[in-house]
DNA sequence: TAATAATCGAGACGGTACGTCGCGTCTTGCA
DNA sequence: TGCAAGACGCGACGTACCGTCTCGATTATTA
């Protein structure tokens, strides 16, 4: 019978060295040529040392994602900008993703990690869980705050509202069927905002 | 030296069973555990024979996708309904797509030539022209209808209406952030439609 | 620093244990697949506790075997029996060291350790030192006896009297050769005694 | 369900390469340090090629030690010597074993193939058809030519007279239970010919 | 009788090798 | 010449053990 290792005999310095060295070599040889061997090496760790504390690549390269995210923008907790200007505001975080989708550092750890959790339902799960719901609510919260100003319908489905402006970054990234600009970006926003129906007249 | 195959002498026997493997192993074993050997064996045929007529895993997959697209919707070169309201038309082709998705024949298959293209600019670009842009063009026509019409804003930008209205969908079929139903297909298309400003006093 | 441990210290309860798991798993699983990793579980004990007295897997086993001829047999410490009659006496030992080659309980202990002794000389020598030469001055004392009868030629090396005896037996024990019966080691000894020249006329 | 791969479309290059390179390996590695994946590096060879065509290590030593015995005494198929003199005849031959089981080249493969058969039955009985029986038959008519000349008890067991002459000199040889020397192969032919007991008065 | 020092169980660690699977290439013999 | 079949060199898989290395928790003297 196969039990769970115990947490606290754990080697800090190998669990950093291997999410280190997965984001490295996924940025260096793609999601394809990526191996638990090759990260072993990498590392200079014993394979046997990943494969005792998670249970899959998908979960390896999620834990090297969260590090990444966790290192640079844990400010992200602070919540969206708000200057008061819904528009400009959501330009600025669509331009930012943007930016951070075409940021090669980034590109290729989301496609991997992305590849994972499409293929990985349980992994789909505790992403969803640990970083969709987080910065969706963040999110959310600016579009509540638009609705208080008077500067979003009342009765706008949020979780649609956020899907309607990330979804299509999101996608045009991953299948590359067009140039992933900043005034991509706006467009978006605006279109979004503005609606697709002709003004009432 | 390497000499191109000659077309006219491919086996077209050989060609469907590979085909049709191909989609049944992927339905089957998901696309984590597709290997060309396995498609060989399944197919009856020599492993050589799909390296002769294919580059790449993905090119097949795509290949064995057209087959099934065009097995049951070649229709679709007809266009996309138009009873004269933009709303329930866009409504019956997403909850369409909704259905499409969720059915475990197309579900596994696209999961898999999604991944691919994600990782294959080659394929991606491949994939853009032969069925991304002939399926938004047929879209992006529905639009403009609607805009003669005076359903649509005359200034819209088609290539990011037809990414609002598709990219969340995809978007969370991929990720599973949400539950893909065809209630959720009617929400976008209408907040989609209807904008997020307030009303025009 | 490296410092020899405290043989005072020494848990008597946990060297029987592992001295009985690796006779118990070398029965059970065989030469091959015996670890020290699984001694160690099945006496309950930390690996480090056979690498802090034990150099190698062998010592180990021929400590383990030290205690099963120990227990069973240390009554040989007074000799061979001496009916008088040398062919007699000599049968009977080689009939009984059949009978134990034969047994179970000893064949695979016994197999793992002759294979430590053939591949590690330092194992060789104690082995030679302690179980070999004490056991084999006792047959030459049987043989020395035998002289003095005049049973025995006067001139003859005892050394290689003891190998001409016991030799075949262990050679067909270990390669299967042939069956290894009584009537087998009955017929070595007629043989060795007799010579394998004509009687004189 | 597995099948035995087809030897017609075995690479005999690859075979020799695989036999030679275990061989060398093992002469310079040893037994304990032998790996069929040091092996296949030093052939310059997949480990599928090895694990397709030989069941086990110790067949591929078989093997390997086939080639190395055919390649140098193939001749030996001719019978042992016989000048008319017994004695003279099995000094020789067992002289030569000596020299042999001395022979660095020869020591670390026949130690290794030795263990595996120890250790399996199947391939103790492959050995013993293979190799044992045919070189046995050569010794035991050798005998019976001495038996024929009057030099040898009529009535003596062949197969118990082989197992005396060489049985002491393999013993001493695995367990260097003491100096495996030309001297010492004497003695034995000297002692098994002119038997233990006094001679007739 | 407490302090103290070593062994003990447990098991994580960096490694090596296992035996298997699949890759993409190459060769053979049939149609 | 295309094809089914499959051997080949190669690389990675996930597992088993190696021998070393911490960890508390017994123990069994020594102060």
């Amino acid at each position: 019978m196969k039990v769970a290792p115990d947490p606290s005999r754990r080697s800090h310095a190998s669990r950093r060295a291997i999410l280190a060295a997965a984001l490295d070599l996924v940025g260096e040889v793609g999601y394809t040529k990526l191996s638990i061997e090759g990260i072993a090496t990498a590392a200079g760790v014993g394979k046997q040392t990943i494969y005792r504390w998670w249970p899959s690549k998908g979960s390896l390269l999620f834990d090297a994602f969260l590090t990444l995210a966790g290192d640079e923008q844990d400010g992200a907790t602070a919540g969206l900008p708000d200057t008061g200007d819904l528009e400009t505001d959501l330009k600025l975080v669509l331009r930012t993703t943007v930016a951070e989708l075409n940021d090669p550092r980034y590109d290729l750890p989301m496609r991997a990690l992305h590849t994972e959790i499409v293929h990985d339902p349980a992994l789909a799960a505790d992403y969803a869980k640990r970083l969709d719901e987080p910065m969706r609510e963040l999110k959310k919260e600016r579009l509540r705050a638009a609705q208080r100003a008077g500067q979003l319908a009342e009765d706008a489905n949020l979780d649609v509202a956020v899907d309607l402006l990330f979804g299509p970054i999101l996608n045009r990234w991953l299948q590359r069927t067009g140039p992933l600009t900043p005034e991509y970006a706006g467009q978006v926003v605006e279109t979004a905002l503005r609606g697709l129906r002709p003004r009432e007249p």
